[in-house]
DNA sequence: AGTTATTGTTTAAAACTTGAACCAAGCCCG
DNA sequence: CGGGCTTGGTTCAAGTTTTAAACAATAACT
């Protein structure tokens, strides 16, 4: 079948959110960089722990929260446990298991930045959206990362769903 | 002054964003890396140069367009001259300066990489959004940048705008 | 002329990413 | 039970990328 090429409107909607997410990361990580020299991935990494019921989750979970592969977390992970940011716990449940647990030290980072870093998300974004486009740029974003995901899990077989997935983390 | 936190409508939204930019990003880098051992960096650049008048712009307007630093892009370019896809040139009129240009040979990559990764972005993005969306995307998309533009050029001071730039780039 | 600013590259060090290999533990099933 | 397969997570080695600072050359301003 021959290319389905992008049309003008999308072309130019493709141009605009390649030089908004370039931008974006770079403003994030420059000023999480200056403010605690780490790149915004490592705070994600602090957020997304710091949500979870007992703040700690199996590194596979984390993983597929931050969307990003296990072998990158751990290698993210041994830093922020350098940092004295997180530590690691084993498993009771399943002995090969390893629980990352936001100390409370992690907390306390996380608590100081987060000001700051919510300020650069506001200055970067949501100062300049109405509440539609919020609710607009919300609806967008989520079809996208369900298309990619959904994509993924396809190719994996349609077997291959995390549609179960034991957790082992609130067990204090 | 105190804080001003994401309501939850601004923290879904962020949420969002997070997750559709990572597997965004790696899912084209993916692509591209498979089809031609290239991450989308560089394929960004290349269709930047593309769609240059004459395929040719001087290294600091390309790296504005790209969004990327210098440094960056003269690593990037060092690599893509290496496999053919550009030639540096240097500037007539400004003898600091050097050009780079996309080749045939770069040409003809492009083109051939860009239906697969036309068809990444579609299957990614373009697919499950409705034409409002498209456009709306477009709209949000845009304000981000601007503002991030905006707020740097601010951090260097109302005169450091890039207002002129001669760009000595369409002389054969 | 003399200072100051830009362009683009170089350099050296770090940081990061990747994929494959790997071990240990769970699971499945005859 | 005891193989075989799968999963969770780390390690390893190699390469890639990023960054910041320093630099050389040229331009621009005063």
């Amino acid at each position: 079948m021959t290319t389905r090429w992008l049309t003008p409107e999308e072309q130019r909607a493709w141009r605009a959110y390649l030089a908004a997410s370039t931008l974006l990361e770079d403003a994030l990580d420059r000023q999480l960089q200056q403010e605690a020299g780490m790149p915004h991935l490592y705070y994600a990494v602090l957020a997304v722990l710091s949500d979870a019921p007992d703040r700690r989750m199996r590194m596979t979970d984390l993983a597929e929260h931050a969307k990003i592969t296990r072998s990158r977390l751990t290698y993210v992970v041994t830093r922020l446990e350098k940092d004295g940011a997180i530590r690691r716990e084993n498993c009771q449940w399943d002995k090969r298991g390893s629980i990352a647990v936001l100390t409370d030290e992690g907390l306390a980072l996380l608590e100081r930045l987060a000001p700051g870093h919510v300020e650069s998300v506001r200055k970067a974004v949501f100062d300049h959206l109405t509440p539609e486009q919020i609710g607009q740029f919300e609806e967008i974003c989520s079809a996208i990362a369900a298309a990619i995901e959904g994509e993924e899990a396809q190719q994996n077989g349609p077997d291959d769903l995390p549609w179960r997935r034991r957790s082992c983390s609130s067990g204090q």
